[in-house]
DNA sequence: ATGAAAGCGCTAACAG
DNA sequence: CTGTTAGCGCTTTCAT
């Protein structure tokens, strides 16, 4: 690939001139600009950004930690994520965690080495906690650590939403399904709004949490039907994704229990599908859009060095969305 | 950060030194070793990998570019990929084209600006096509683009199985949704299997494009929304993708449509959701674990200047996932 | 076994 | 308005 050397030959100019240009800085002759800008466009010159970055010790980089970008909703905040940094010049460095601490740390040290401006992370094991004192600007996604900034949604009150939601539909005998506890995450907050809320009413729920291999769908789907079978009594479900809920909705067709009429059911986060399937699903939908927003404004002024006056918590609301998996008004025992 | 400089100097010694343990080259004494070891340690040095790759011209990245990444299916393969190419000491530099050209374009500049040693192309819109002539390392993925190596899954077998099934399940009025044809992806395929298949049988079916915007939930609802009123006889509908099969579902449940009673359906992909919800739809599967790999396999050949022997196209097989939304045995007319 | 020096491609004072 | 020079952090001959 032609370098800046190279245009500046071919101009017939140094290469500081070309530079110039390329930069739009300081005073430059039409003529000489024309000059410099022909050679560009006859060696295809393509200026090297990781020459650039050496010099300016700017990457323009952003590394992106999740779970898994497999999972509907990482993909899709990851895609509202990169729009918006693509917009304002950076890239994104994708890396999948699989919630493997000793994966967790090699993608940090990894972003860390190559120097990108900031950390976006959608995934932190307990392990990671103490290892992020990298002077280099971090935003989480529903993971608090010390003193980073957090953006998240509401999860307590997506808790109280689905247990509200379930009690005035006349649940009696609830359950819940959420992720391992033990990650410390703010999606365990689902849990305690959930529990919480249903307490005031005098109801005690099951709470059955998954492994740690957070997306592995045969241990899902053998946790969900022994929980069924193990207590059919269960008239109200409130599961802490989308995803589990449609292999709720696998087991309880295997086992002929019909939604929502023997069993009611409640997602969280309103992946698009749920909007589409028979019967739709009732869920608890987050903003991912603003969330995606807001997480890369936030990076955005940290690395400008404009953090200083910002919150660390940042929550937003959620909402629970009606559908065809909890009974209907009109069907109300 | 520590720089290599840093680490020298503590260590009383010089760069080269510190160089030669970092990458374990040439003779050095073990008590130097241990003394720049240990100097690494106590500044936390992270070799600078921008500075590594502007001297090496090598820099571990790849770029991504699919459509959109929070479609299921370029979700897993993306996942999948990135998991390969950790595995072996690469990085992925993400791109969501939204099959636009202008993004496409500005994407691909993006990468060649800073030095990936490679291009996976998931992606690419009629524009683009000419546009290819950096002397990079590049694959596709059901993209033939001239003499670029393509990774694809045999689309036109996948038409044919959709087509014999149908067929076969009784379907007289038949109907077909896909992509925008001018696309000029191997994904147009499917189509031509399933129209030449279905021609066999003395059928001609209906077939629908969706429009440029291929993501836009709203049309496509729109599209499978009208294609179903203007032909109500229609009782065997294949769609190009999983996606779009749910849309269908949300409208048939909304026409009071019974699947597979009146409607047998068959998308494309067989994403986890799939095999599900109720009913359990009948699709294509496409191999996305072996495609993710040999596109990496490809990339990496190519990368490492072993590609003359390769060939251009590798075609994987699909096969048809038999669910309920296509009629079961017992259930023949 | 270690060091000095040049250079990867680019930017940024500082001159002139 | 343009050129000279130094340097970003690292690797790599070539000496010693």
């Amino acid at each position: 690939m032609a370098t800046i050397k190279d245009v500046a030959e071919k101009a017939g100019v140094t290469v500081t001139t070309v530079s110039r240009v390329l930069n739009n800085r300081g005073y430059i002759s039409d003529a000489t600009r024309n000059k410099v800008r022909l050679a560009m466009e006859e060696l295809q010159y393509q200026p090297n950004e990781i020459a650039r970055s050496l010099m300016r010790k700017r990457s323009m980089m952003l590394g992106l930690i999740v779970p898994t970008i497999a999972h509907p909703f990482f993909g899709q905040w990851a895609y509202s994520l990169e729009t918006h940094a693509s917009a304002r010049g950076y890239k994104i460095l994708l890396c999948n965690s699989r919630l493997d601490e000793a994966k967790e740390k090699d993608y940090i040290d990894m972003l860390k080495s190559n120097r990108v401006d900031g950390i976006i992370m959608g995934s932190h094991t307990i392990d990671v906690r103490e290892y992020i004192h990298l002077g280099k600007p971090i935003v989480t996604f529903d993971r608090r650590i010390e003193a980073i900034p957090c953006v998240s949604s509401d999860n307590y009150q997506g808790g109280v939403l689905a247990a509200e939601h379930l009690a005035a539909k006349g649940c009696r005998s609830i359950a819940h399904i959420c992720g391992n506890l033990k990650l410390d995450m703010l999606g365990n907050r689902r849990t305690e709004g959930f529990v919480d809320s249903l307490r005031k009413y005098g109801l005690e729920p099951i709470v059955v949490q998954l492994g740690a291999d957070a997306f592995d769908p045969a241990e899902h789907e053998q946790v969900v039907g022994s929980l069924l079978s193990e207590h059919p009594e269960v008239d109200g479900l409130f599961v802490s994704s989308d995803m589990i809920a449609y292999q709720v909705m696998k087991v309880c067709a295997a086992k002929g229990i019909r939604i929502p009429e023997q069993l009611q059911l409640i997602g969280y986060d309103d992946i698009p599908i749920s909007e589409w399937i028979t019967p739709g699903l009732t869920t608890i939908k987050q903003p991912i859009e603003e969330m995606s927003r807001l997480a890369f404004n936030i990076i955005e002024k940290l690395i400008e060095g404009e953090g200083a006056e910002l919150p660390l918590e940042h929550v937003l609301p959620v909402r629970l969305i009606e559908r065809q998996t909890t009974r209907q008004p009109g069907l109300l025992g």
